[in-house]
DNA sequence: ATGAAAGCGCTAACAG
DNA sequence: CTGTTAGCGCTTTCAT
């Protein structure tokens, strides 16, 4: 009779079963070492194996070959629409090769994504993903500098060469800016991400790059940082656009930094009696689930964020079978949404 | 000079450099069993320890005590809005405890339960979390048979004695009927959850009952039941309502078995040129993220989410410990959020 | 082609 | 209080 904690048949009982050595039934079961066992004796394994549900134990195994088939992904935060697309894209990819995948949620706090961070190497993972990258992030600096896989997604870190995969962030903002000036818009606002956030920063310069490149002058007072992509945020800064500007110098449109901020833009024009998009076009940044439900129905830059974790996981597959040994730097195509938030000025 | 695939200094390092054995300096740095050891040395050992940056090898430590300090978490799917605060909430408890979290999407495939169930029993994980579960769910009423922990949170499975953490779903739908009926509704109709699903199951029962309750008669042909939670079965069932009665029969209040119904459920209403609240009231349920920014702001019923995870954590965490030996079944109270949705019928 | 044996890093039972 | 020993389940080198 087995104690009562027994997890299962181990590979002596499969042996002994068969009549043949463990180390045989090792080899037998593992498929790159099977070449080396008669036939027969695979066979036989086999089924004793199935018979007695074997399962490997990863433990006992990953103690002897210092891998543990697990991989990190960290998130700012799971409850942002944002980020379970590029969870699933990445689980999926991970766990059809056998990987098995932490998550951990950093909150946006650098502290806690190093404590995450530490835990999950702790935890002996075989590479990493992170998403929550800030620009000036030492955590991950450092942590590049370590013997394991690292790969960034959606968001980079300055001065570090590590793997990635982004959204084209430049190639984005452009399309909302060429949307709002083929509409004839001129005075176009940028409530911008936070600018510790690469995406915040991409965006922001892609936008007064895209502006001139429209023949549009970018007006100072027409540029404001949200604190974080927050609604809070995106209100709070529309708020203060609106502040700050006369019916003269108010804009006609605002490309946001993301949805999030598009959301807090719309309330707040709605607190001011102006309609969107009559009086006011918005452009949202994500398209994240529902946004074409809202009132009106947002348009936005669509970012294939489920791709993005699917590429990232395949760069850290590359990297963990050391088939791959530059650093990649992926970024993918996005997409404009025009919605019911956009329209010509009046 | 290390090997490559070093992982970090090892108990014998520290025990090395200490000069003592490594059992001593096991136990010198095991809360549990650090009285038997001279508090010097634990000093010592413990300088040591932080010198070398020690980290046990969470393998070999599992490997030894077969407890891998894991739990496995298995949702439908992350992607849904409503999962990732059950998943934070029950990884905030654990991850305190010093369990780390595996987390799984099922697609609300049952086969692809087992296959997660399967992997991440392989994966020696101490106990699991399961939010994906079906009325007859073989797969967890085996899984519940095992020596493993196993709680439930959001969804029940039929007759197993299994612990459980669940929103009050009846007492959620007669608040949501209650309301309709106060606002003067008769002729409400109810747009079914799936009938495999326990919520979706709970809430038309409480349909029924709180209608008597409010002596409110059902007219069978205003509950229809929904092929899946989406947005799109929704629509479907919403158009088949709509098709199925003319004008004197048609409901003037719809009590949706989750926000995506109502959402698809409203998107039918516009499409038929009927405006909600005016024409047509609609409830959700869950309060998902954003349905407040919806035209008109949904009114529905707010499910804490993110406290389910947690507590379906904390039994887990007993259930760990063998501190709790009963079938905790723990029923959160849930609310009713008013908002633009709801009006007296006209 | 298979058996034997060592050892991954740790814990725990037993000695001393 | 501390050292010794055995062994968790597996892979892998070395014999045979």
């Amino acid at each position: 009779m087995r104690p009562p904690g027994a997890r299962g048949a181990t590979l002596k009982d499969v042996a002994d079963r068969v009549g043949v050595h463990p180390g045989t039934v090792s080899r037998a079961l593992n498929p790159a070492t099977q070449g080396m066992v008669n036939p027969d004796t695979v066979r036989k394994v086999q089924r004793a194996a199935k018979e007695l549900a074997y399962r490997p134990n990863p433990m006992a195994r990953g103690l002897k070959t210092s891998r543990s088939m697990t991989v990190g992904i960290i998130v700012p935060d799971i409850t942002n629409p944002l980020f379970p697309p590029i969870v699933k894209g990445a689980e999926a990819v991970l766990t059809e090769a056998g990987y098995t995948c932490l998550i951990g949620n950093t909150d946006n706090d650098i502290d806690r994504e190093r404590d995450v961070l530490e835990a999950f190497i702790g935890r002996q993972v075989d590479g990493l993903i992170v998403a929550s990258a800030q620009l000036e992030d030492e955590v991950l600096r450092h942590a590049a500098d370590g013997d394991r896989p690292l790969v960034l997604v959606n968001r980079r870190v300055e001065g570090a060469r590590i793997p990635l995969v982004v959204g084209d962030d430049a190639g984005g903002m452009e399309m909302a800016v060429r949307h709002l000036a083929e509409l004839g818009h001129t005075r176009i606002a940028h409530l911008a991400g936070p600018q510790f956030l690469s995406t915040g920063r991409a965006r922001a310069r892609a936008f007064r790059q895209s502006m001139h490149e429209f023949g549009l002058t970018v007006d100072p007072n027409l540029v404001l940082e949200c604190a974080t992509y927050s609604v809070e945020a995106g209100a709070a800064a529309a708020a203060a656009l609106f502040e700050a500007t006369d019916a003269e110098s108010a804009p006609t449109a605002i490309a946001c930094g993301n949805d999030q901020i598009a959301i807090g833009t719309c309330d707040v024009l709605r607190e001011r009696g102006l309609r969107c998009p009559q009086d006011v076009s918005v452009v949202g940044y994500n398209d994240m689930p529902y946004v074409d439900k809202l009132a009106p129905p947002l348009t936005t830059i669509r970012v294939p964020h489920a791709l993005l974790g699917a590429e990232a996981a395949r760069i850290m597959l590359r990297l963990l079978t050391g088939e791959d040994t530059a650093t990649s730097v992926i970024s993918l195509p996005v997409e404009l949404v025009v919605r019911g938030s956009t329209a010509p000025p009046r």
